[in-house]
RNA sequence: GGGCGAUUGGUUCAGUUGGUUAGAACGCCACAUUCACAUUGUGGAGGUCAGUGGUUCGAGUCCACUAUCGCCCACCA
């Protein structure tokens, strides 16, 4: 064995050990109980950074620790078509060649899409095998798969007959880049330091003037009325009156309406139903014409009059500079405001008025509201759950259509014809197939929508879709087994940035289509940030590339820092020295493993249960076993309440300070014997065990060399044994350390080499101490370089001696000689300081009458107890003190 | 405008239902290398738990307010 774990050496041989024995593959087994977490689908687009790395290591700890519990752990693996950023992209390698789409046409468009998604789209995945990821990959799904693609259309066609799915002209975000619709989730709000721009709209037939304010004047050119609160006395006058809109000299009515708060700039507003959600509503209650002044590039059209073709933008710093020099600009005030940002491109979006398909989403979310609020699905860390409702409780329809190429081709075939004649209320046909003629007016030639679904209309069926869903009735199909097994699926794993996006869809489209909820319980982590707190992105530059920290530190150091220093549901704060710790782990453990395999002479296959009974162990043996399996007991409750930096802190614990630090020291001592080489090699293959989940590839290396049956990844995760949960050893062992370490501290502090072996005299009042003598001489001689160890009941104070104090003995080493007295004399008085100190708190505490009446009898009785051992142990350290002068 | 999270030694963070002398990792200081491991070992220094007030016998922990930072939502023309 090579003297420092190399992991480049050994992952890619232990992934091709795991998969070859198609251990990473689960089938349904009455046998055994199923647990199973789909993917959240990675971008086609994506490559593998923090965010995965922390996301999946987490799912493959769950997965790992439920197979090695008994489950059937299916991880279902696969990938998103993203339909807008792969569309984007393979439009950018396009550019380079100096085409766009259209020069392509629609068709081979897709083709090169479909190109480049064969050639990049599973570098992801390629890239999460190296994580260790255990994931069944002959499962492995894409959204646009065949199979999957077959359950969109018939999710739009069950949506469409139940009246849930509709088309309508209404305002939704439109990106001007992508040049597409956006869902509102789609569209993310940041706030902008714009201006509230004050103009002067005058009344006609008057020399008089009302002014609005906006924050966008180029829409006023679309303006077709204004209007004001019924309530407002102020502007009691101006209904009825006309108004004449500026540049394009358009008559505008003044309505009234609730939504106009008096109190916010004029307390008059400009309306513009084609560009404003709130004005399309008022256009719609007093049935107001709607003027779009913008195609769909965001110039302005032909109703711009003089602006046609001008950019948004630009148009609005001409606009104003139009007004300001008819001195119909009153003033400009700073006001900041948010507006909606393309979630893929980061453009600013344009509220639009165009005709696209929607699904009515209150009927969906009822349920998916009870069934959470019933507890049948619950958010770790609980908070989320308030999220989720509040968002529910006020869900919009969801705009699904996309005016992109690459996608989900919406099932929806029209007659030319009679949708022109009947405005688009006839010879509309939603089917899985184009139908040969029209149903309306018999006649041939059906084109089929242009435009495909929301990314997010496939992915919210993606735990269902993926297991082959739907199912013809009465379906023997191999795939509806397991959907029937796997389905609800046992955990989601996912970020907060999509619990709206695709969390609460997914409820939703899995009550609605098959019945039932599609996960029991939702783990919400945080964002992966840099050190200074900025999230991690590839634009920023601050990223910590994870394939990069794999090839540093290995791929189980990269899983152990990360989970132990992610507290639940926190964002995580990267460096690249974070990882250290976790190198620095395995490192321990392959050498520690190292040494027993160096030392041992035979093979160890006897039980550990029979040998426990039978065999007379030591003190420090029984405190090993108790001590990992106290260990054990606190790891499994943490895994199985989704605590794992908790889990991952006290392996970490307990190998490496408890096991390695005193038990493998203490072993040394009798390392040629059967009996230290079997406890030693059973808590080592334990602990392995236990720390497999985390640190998958370390372990299952030293597995193959410590025992060469079945791997450890699918070796049973270790039972708890509570006849080895030894309260008393424990106790006895933590004095036994107390002691060695307040030893070695003495000698520290005293300067003693350790060449020089050192005499110990221990007194105290205690019978349980003295019996520990036996074990403290055979430690300490290897633990402190002790050469002889009196330990006795009232043991005379040897002259000229330093000391220490704890609670149940007080340890004097003599160094008649050696001794400096002055600095043992300092040593010691800094101890009595601190101890007084502690004493006057105690001794306050308990002369106040109210802790001795209130508190608990057994915590007054816990302190009383305190106060007598500080007593002593201060009246110890001062005779002590004495002594030395 | 509403909601959520964070604030603990130099740094990054733990601290589950209020009761131990508030822990860890990294960093720092000192010492140690024929010992499985210098990706190591041993010992040590370092904190009025953001502030104020309250509840309580007792608060890092519960409540209120304040401050700073961050995030999410919202029809702020």
């Amino acid at each position: 064995m090579e003297k420092a774990y190399n992991s480049k050496e050994v992952e890619g041989r232990i992934y091709e050990l795991w998969e070859g024995k198609g251990l990473l593959n689960a089938e349904p087994d009455a046998k055994k109980k199923p647990y199973c977490i789909v993917i959240p689908p990675p971008n086609i687009t994506g490559i593998l950074h923090m965010g995965h790395a922390l996301n999946n290591a987490i799912q493959d700890i769950l997965i790992r620790f439920k197979r090695m519990q008994g489950d059937e752990a299916l991880w279902l693996p696969g990938t998103d078509h993203a339909g807008i950023a792969t569309q984007n992209v393979v439009e950018r390698k396009l550019a380079k060649d100096g085409k766009k789409r259209h020069d392509l046409g629609r068709e081979k468009f897709v083709d090169e899409v479909w190109r480049w998604q064969k050639e990049y789209g599973g570098t992801i995945i390629k890239q999460l095998r190296r994580l260790g990821s255990s994931c069944d990959w002959r499962r492995e799904r894409f959204t646009m798969d065949e199979g999957l693609s077959n359950a969109v259309v018939e999710v739009f066609i069950r949506l469409h007959k139940k009246g849930l799915i509709y088309r309508g002209n209404y305002i939704i975000n439109w990106c001007p880049r992508c040049q597409t619709a956006l869902s509102d989730e789609e569209a993310q709000h940041k706030e902008l330091n714009g201006h509230l721009y004050y103009i002067k709209y005058p009344i006609k037939d008057s020399k008089e003037y009302i002014t609005v304010a906006t924050t966008r004047p180029e829409t006023m050119l679309g303006d077709t009325a204004v209007a004001v609160n019924p309530k407002d006395k102020r502007f009691k006058e101006l209904i009825g009156k006309t108004i004449i809109l500026p540049v394009v000299n358009r008559e505008l009515k003044v309505i009234t309406d609730d939504l106009i708060d008096p109190k916010f700039g004029t307390g008059i507003v400009k309306v513009t139903p084609a560009h404003d959600p709130n004005d399309f509503q008022m256009g719609q209650r007093h049935g107001l014409e709607s003027v779009n002044i913008m195609n769909p590039d965001a110039t302005l059209n032909s109703n711009a009059g003089n602006y046609d073709g001008m950019d948004r933008f630009e148009a609005r710093e001409a606009l104003l500079e139009e007004l300001k020099e008819r001195g119909l600009l009153l003033k400009v005030t700073p006001h900041d405001y948010s507006v909606g940002h393309c979630y893929r491109c980061h453009t600013i979006v344009e509220p639009y008025l165009s005709k696209q398909w929607f699904v009515k989403m209150k009927p969906l979310a009822e349920p998916a509201i009870a069934a959470v609020k019933k507890g049948k699905i619950k958010f770790y860390p609980e908070r989320w759950t308030k999220v989720y409702l509040e968002w529910m409780n006020n869900i919009r329809d969801w705009c699904i259509s996309r005016q992109i190429w690459w996608g989900h081709r919406i099932p929806v075939y029209y007659c030319p014809k009679c949708q022109e004649a009947s405005d688009g209320e006839k010879g509309l046909v939603v089917a899985r197939a184009k139908p040969d003629k029209c149903p309306d007016c018999g006649s041939g030639t059906l084109v089929q929508d242009e435009d495909v679904l929301d990314t997010w209309f496939s992915s919210w069926l993606w735990p269902f879709s993926t297991f082959g869903w739907p199912f013809e009735s009465g379906s023997q199909d191999k795939q509806k087994k397991d959907l029937e097994y796997f389905y609800p699926t046992s955990c989601l794993v996912t970020a907060q940035e999509i619990i709206f996006f695709w969390v609460a869809r997914m409820i939703m489209a899995g009550l609605e289509f098959c019945g039932d909820i599609p996960f029991k319980d939702v783990y919400i982590h945080g964002t992966v940030r840099d050190d200074t707190g900025t999230k991690m992105s590839k634009s920023l530059g601050n990223i910590i590339d994870p394939l990069e920290i794999i090839d540093e530190f290995g791929a189980d150091a990269l899983r152990f820092s990360i989970i132990s220093i992610t507290a639940v549901g926190q964002d995580v704060y990267l460096s690249k020295q974070k990882f250290e710790m976790g190198r620095n782990f395995a490192n321990k453990i392959w050498n520690v493993s190292r040494f027993l395999i160096m030392n041992m002479k035979e093979e160890i296959s006897a039980d550990l249960c029979a040998f426990y009974a039978k065999e007379k162990l030591t003190l420090a043996d029984r405190w090993i076993l108790s001590s990992f399996y106290r260990t054990l007991d606190a790891v499994t409750k943490s895994l199985e309440s989704y605590r794992l930096n908790e889990a991952a802190n006290l392996l970490y614990e307990f190998i490496w300070h408890k096991y390695c630090d005193w038990y493998v020291e203490i072993a040394k001592s009798s390392i040629g014997e059967y009996k230290t080489q079997f406890i030693l090699f059973k808590v080592l293959e334990k602990s392995l065990r236990m720390l497999h989940p985390f640190m998958p590839f370390v372990t299952e290396e030293i597995w193959q060399k410590l025992k060469a049956k079945e791997p450890i990844m699918v070796s049973p995760w270790p039972h708890l044994q509570d006849q080895m949960i030894d309260q008393a050893s424990e106790e006895a062992m933590e004095r036994i350390i107390e002691i060695v370490v307040a030893i070695r501290n003495i000698r520290a502090e005293m300067n003693i080499e350790k060449k020089q072996q050192v005499d110990v005299v221990i007194s105290t009042s205690r019978a349980d101490v003295v019996k520990l003598k036996d074990e403290l001489s055979i430690y300490s001689t290897r633990l402190a370089d002790v050469k002889s160890l009196t330990i006795e009941k009232k043991a005379k104070r040897p002259e000229m001696s330093a000391s220490a104090i704890l609670d149940f003995c007080e340890i004097f080493i003599p160094l008649e000689g050696v001794i400096d007295i002055k600095q043992e004399k300092q040593r010691v008085e800094k101890k009595a300081k601190e101890f007084e100190g502690l004493l006057m708190a105690l001794s306050k505490k308990l002369k106040n009458k109210d802790f001795l009446n209130k508190a608990p009898k057994d915590i007054v009785d816990q302190e009383k107890a305190k106060e007598k051992v500080l007593r002593e142990k201060l009246k110890k350290i001062q005779e002590n003190i004495k002594n030395l002068s």
